[in-house]
RNA sequence: CGGGGUGUAGCUCAGCCUGGUAGAGUACUGCCUUCGGGAGGCAGGAGCCGAGAGUUCGAAUCUCUCCACCCCGACCA
């Protein structure tokens, strides 16, 4: 393991890139725009889906799979879906390879032409509202809540690790419902339940808004979303939910009778979130050491070290870690004792601060005389001795603490950083000098959104659903505008 | 697809201008001394110098062609 991550002031986007790396969170793979997810990488995302699962179990829904490959027309079939994404579709055409003629390597046969091409997923409204067709005929058979936890693949031009690559993990949860009003309520509740997620366990305060016309999903009616602020100032958007109303269901002739046996189409949901969260947890906490994790998502959330000269002196430490080890076990604290003699424990001490390891114990001889241990918290580089029989306690207040320590921490940096202008020329000047949310009105139309986003790289990443809307005046056309919405460069 | 850059040890790079036995740091292996904040010494393994062609007695180095990757712009969760 080399030494030395580079400064966040220096280089953000470079330090960001190394600390993936160097925290083996993941790598690049051969294919462009792809990535290696390492173990440690992978045990965050774990943990982040399993906890998301259960709350999506918890709040009525079922998981199912449904097929890497589309027939290219399903694709066609909502006009603005394909608006949307048709330009960032990989694409299968043959179903088989023989070996050149002159044995130079394997070419794509071409007897082996497939009749109908096949995408593959970027998003699976489509197979997933064709096969609803056949499952809904009637209002019993609704509300039908699925999600699925699944890869899908966006031909971006321009990738990094986590935060856009070409083919990533998500969830993607598609729901269909009787009537607008329930539908409107699952779009909103699955908001919360992302909202609820990112907060209490990524310890990330969020926006949540509505998107504009021009941000919105392909294919949706309204696009709720929630929306972060990176450490550069730059906003990043950690979640989804869109209300699809029927667009979807007039596509694919989804319709069902009603109680009073009309027939209707039926209005639908989808969210989603994606390893891009990984992005966020990296970018929102993480310091010039190494990563910073919130205690809830972290992989092993103490490690101990031992010091020790000799075999006698590491034996003597180790039958007196065993107890702390029991008592963190009881108390559910994942734990992991790092006894290895080929590193030392300075070594040691840096490599999990890169990692982010919450909480560090490191128990010395000295420490076995007092029967003490020294406890390190990653996030504040705080250390104190405690006695052996409080660790389990003293460790469980900190990691509780820790988790409302940064979460306090990246909303006071939240809000320190939305700043209200009410001229453009003030608007410009917050971009260039400190960036993050900068709230101002605006007129609602997409030719005001397009000019400033060109003018000055800042996009609008929603209307806020939570602010009481005021009239005023657009900053850019001096129109009128019913409320202020939160611009941002965003990733 | 435009504009710029880089390909040499697992990784980061020097060497190229001015052609002459392939280098450093780091990582790796072994031994000794160390061990409360990324230790030190000694020894060792490691390379089709991106690919192909040319010039030359001789090419990592000069010439040409190709390929790959990175950065900056146009698209996006």
């Amino acid at each position: 393991m080399s030494k030395g991550l580079p400064k966040r002031s220096e280089d953000y986007s470079l330090w960001y890139n190394e600390l993936v790396k160097k925290a083996d969170l993941a790598e690049n793979s051969p294919v462009r725009g792809c990535m290696i997810i390492k173990p440690y990488g992978f045990a965050i995302w774990e943990k982040m889906q399993a906890k998301l699962d259960q709350m999506f179990k918890e709040t009525g829904h079922s998981n199912a799979y449904f097929p890497i490959f589309i027939p290219k027309s399903y694709l066609s079939k909502e006009a603005d879906h394909i608006e949307g994404f048709a330009k960032e579709c990989a694409v299968v055409t043959h179903y088989r390879l023989k070996q050149a003629e002159d044995r130079s390597g394997l070419v794509v046969d071409p007897e082996a032409k497939l009749e109908e091409e096949l995408i593959i997923r970027p998003t699976s409204e489509t197979v997933i509202w064709n096969t609803y067709r056949n499952w809904i005929q009637s209002y019993r058979d609704l509300p039908l809540k699925l999600n699925q936890w699944v890869n899908v693949v966006r031909w971006e031009m321009r990738t990094r690790l986590f935060l856009r690559t070409t083919e990533f993990l998500w969830q993607e949860g598609h729901t269909a419902h009787a009537t607008r009003e329930e539908a409107k309520e699952e779009t909103l509740k699955m908001l919360q339940v992302y909202t609820d997620f990112v907060q209490d366990y990524m310890a990330i305060p969020v926006i949540q808004g509505i998107k504009t016309e021009s941000e919105r999903f392909a294919g949706a009616v309204d696009t709720y979303c929630i929306e972060t602020l990176m450490q550069d100032g730059r906003a990043l958007q950690a979640g989804t939910s869109h209300f699809l109303g029927q667009n979807f269901a007039k596509a694919f002739e989804v319709k069902f009778a009603t109680r009073e046996g009309a027939l209707e189409y039926v209005w639908g949901t989808s969210w989603g979130v994606s390893t891009r969260l990984m992005g966020a947890l990296i970018m929102a906490h993480s310091d010039d050491k190494g990563l910073i994790l919130p205690p809830r998502l972290a992989p092993i959330q103490v490690v101990i070290v031992p010091i020790f000269k000799n075999e006698e002196q590491l034996e003597a430490i180790s039958a007196a870690v065993q107890g702390i080890v029991h008592q963190l076990k009881e108390r559910n604290i994942s734990v992991k004792y790092d006894d290895r003699d080929t590193h030392k424990p300075g070594w040691k001490f840096a490599e999990y601060e890169l990692k982010g390891v919450p909480v560090r114990i490191a128990m010395g001889p000295r420490d076995l005389e007092n029967s003490t241990a020294e406890i390190a918290r990653r996030d504040s580089s705080e250390k104190q001795t405690c006695n052996q029989q409080d660790i389990g306690s003293t460790v469980q207040h900190m990691l509780s603490g820790m988790h409302n320590s940064i979460y306090q921490k990246a909303l006071k940096f939240r809000d320190q950083n939305i700043t209200t202008v009410d001229s453009y020329e003030n608007f410009k000047e917050v971009l260039d000098t400190r960036g993050g949310f900068v709230r101002a009105h605006w007129d609602g139309t997409i030719e005001t959104e397009q000019r400033i986003k060109d003018e000055t790289k800042a996009t609008i990443r929603c209307i806020p659903i939570n602010e009481e809307a005021k009239a005023g005046i657009c900053i850019y056309s001096g129109k009128s505008s019913s409320q202020q919405v939160i611009f941002a460069k965003a990733y």
